[in-house]
RNA sequence: GCCCUCGUAGCUCAGUAGGAUAGAGCGACCGCCUCCUAAGCGGUAGGUCACAGGUUCGAUUCCUGUCGAGGGCGCCA
């Protein structure tokens, strides 16, 4: 790689000036204004103190030094500002990213990084109580993202949705259902939503309670599904809660804790000792009225998935973040490393049409759907729209912005600048002008502006990928995907593939450039899950 | 009171394992279509990076405190 031959070069000069340093000391960054080169060393202002020098002077002197004798692949290195040295690689070096890309298509900047490792990632998770509605959106479409990702970068990943399909929330249900099914008023606390109604219409005749609740559990995971398919979201297990009750798998991580003696009896509850390990305080597994805490099937859940795998993620809400802690002591009272649970909380959404605020009000029951959101801004502009921010922040976003099918909403601005390529591409075609590879000195006609941003883009897309996984970040590629259509769009503008005056050569490198722009483009949006559509 | 996530342009947000002149889109104003989608490109205006200290050659980024927003602190789920 050329950075390790820049930081070999330094080293060397180093050494020569009297300071030795570790190869991994030398930091090589990415300078975010491209006249100070490709890469940037801040080595010199790193130094100077310990050679008693200023950081000019002494970037100067490497400089010198190594451009006399320079490094394979450097064009140029130049001391600037308060001591950076700058390195500029040689063009026919840049281009070879063209070939990378063309050569590893699909696949491009996907690598082995997480050894074949087996993460689970948790997600959404609703209570099968009815529909999704907009507060699950963002994890939905977050959780499935990062799926991607880690599998792109070499993880194996299982996507997991848990069902709580027993417990108090499951009987308001049942009985909230019943109630509707006879005329009867709701329950205090009963599910009020229109749906409950109209599904109670549906529900067979003469069920019993628990018939009911479990013809309900039902049909609320098949309308989940139902939603999520249509955001092309598909897991690969729905966990039931209820399952652990039946083969005793919850008992038997309580017995286990209490042999462990990390739980223990008192004023006629159990309690596990979770302030030891990290929270704020002991925590309730069994009340004193003999039903589990919420926190005991989760446990043996949790537990269930470390059998499984070696990294477990959650994706939750907000409101459950304070219940991250008691999440990781329990795995630690079980003898895990709760450095392989990550929990991931998403901040709220606020939804806006026409830049007024949706207002949701749980107590009467009205929600918005997530069906509804998919059919009117559609699945693509649903995906894009809730990964376009860093989940850590609150996100506000509008409706209408994001169903309009114009250039100010995102997604259709990297959409269209994958269906210009495509464009592009027929257009030469037609003109009798095929894609075939070029070998690197033919990409070489390659030096407008334009031309070199696209070449940049692409260059940067694995480091972006790499730190996206990382950082389980998804809108780091979102970010990437707005810049380079960006560049694409521009490059369209000012450098016709064909055309007069275009000669043959240029159009078939620039057709090379296409094509390795569009499979660029086809990665970023296949992460996010969203289509590369071939017109628009 | 304690904990978590935040506070960057009029608006919505990037950026921060410490780096050079803090970026994009929208909105405002001004330009650009004999040729591949003007569904586009370019330019101008707009900032004490909430505030105050500290560490550092260098802080929007790290540390401490203050203020502000949202969320959480149950034998609820």
């Amino acid at each position: 790689m050329i950075t390790e031959t820049i930081k070999n070069s330094l080293k060397k000069k180093l050494e020569a000036l009297g300071i030795s340093v570790a190869t991994d000391e030398i930091s090589l960054e990415r300078p975010a204004n491209r006249e100070h080169g490709d890469w940037s060393s801040n080595v010199a202002m790193v130094t100077s103190k310990r050679l008693g020098k200023p950081a000019r002077v002494l970037a100067e002197e490497i400089v010198e030094s190594l451009n006399a004798d320079p490094p394979k692949g450097i064009a140029e290195v130049i001391a600037a500002g308060p001591g950076f040295i700058n390195f500029h690689i040689s063009t026919v070096l840049a281009h070879e990213v063209l070939l990378r890309v063309l050569e590893n298509g699909n696949r491009y900047g996907s690598s082995d990084a997480g050894l074949g490792k087996h993460v689970n990632v948790e997600f959404v998770s609703a209570n099968p109580t009815g529909p999704l509605h907009a507060g699950h959106a963002r994890g939905a479409c977050y959780g499935d993202a990062i799926g991607n990702l880690l599998s792109y970068v070499g993880y194996e990943v299982h996507r997991e949705f848990y069902m709580n399909d027993r417990g108090l929330q499951m009987n308001v249900f049942g009985r909230s259902l019943q109630a509707r099914k006879n005329n009867e008023p709701l329950p205090d606390d009963g599910y009020g939503g229109e749906y409950v109604m109209e599904w109670a219409d549906i529900m067979p005749e003469n069920l019993t309670l628990e018939e009911i609740t479990d013809w309900g559990c039902e049909y609320a995971k098949t309308d989940q599904q139902d939603a999520l398919n249509q955001l092309g979201i598909h897991f690969d297990t729905w966990f039931s809660e209820k399952s652990m009750i039946e083969n005793g798998e919850i008992d038997r991580v309580l017995e286990d804790l209490i042999t462990e003696g990390v739980a223990y009896k008192k004023d006629g509850a159990t309690w596990l000792s979770s302030a030891e390990f990290g929270d704020d305080k002991d925590r309730v597994l069994i009340k004193s009225n003999g039903e589990y805490t919420y926190l005991t099937p989760d446990i043996a859940y949790h537990r269930n998935k470390f059998e499984r795998s070696d990294w477990l993620i959650n994706v939750w809400g907000a409101d459950h973040h304070g219940y991250i802690a008691r999440m990781k002591a329990a795995m630690q009272a079980l003898g895990y490393d709760s450095e392989n649970l990550s929990v991931q909380v998403t901040q709220l959404v606020k939804l806006l049409r026409a830049g007024e605020e949706v207002k949701l009000s749980k107590r009467q029951g009205d929600i918005i759907e997530l069906r509804s959101i998919i059919e009117e801004i559609g699945a693509d502009s649903t995906r894009f729209m809730y990964l376009l921010q860093s989940v850590d922040s609150k996100q506000t976003f509008d409706l209408e912005l994001a169903a309009s099918k114009a250039m100010d909403n995102p997604v259709y601005y990297v959409q269209m600048a994958y269906a210009r390529l495509c464009s592009v591409e027929r257009n030469a075609n037609e003109h009798g002008f095929q894609f075939s590879l070029l070998p690197i000195d033919e990409l070489g006609l390659l030096v407008h502006s334009r031309e070199l941003d696209i070449i940049r883009g692409l260059e940067i897309l694995p480091e972006t990928i790499e730190l996206a996984a990382r950082e389980l970040a998804p809108h780091k590629i979102v970010t990437w995907l707005r810049d380079f259509a960006n560049s694409v769009h521009g490059f369209h503008h000012d450098c016709y593939v064909v055309g007069d005056g275009i000669s043959k050569e240029l159009t078939n490198a620039r057709l090379n450039l296409v094509v390795a722009s569009r499979k660029g483009l086809k990665v970023g949006l296949d992460l996010l899950g969203v289509t590369a559509p071939k017109q628009m």
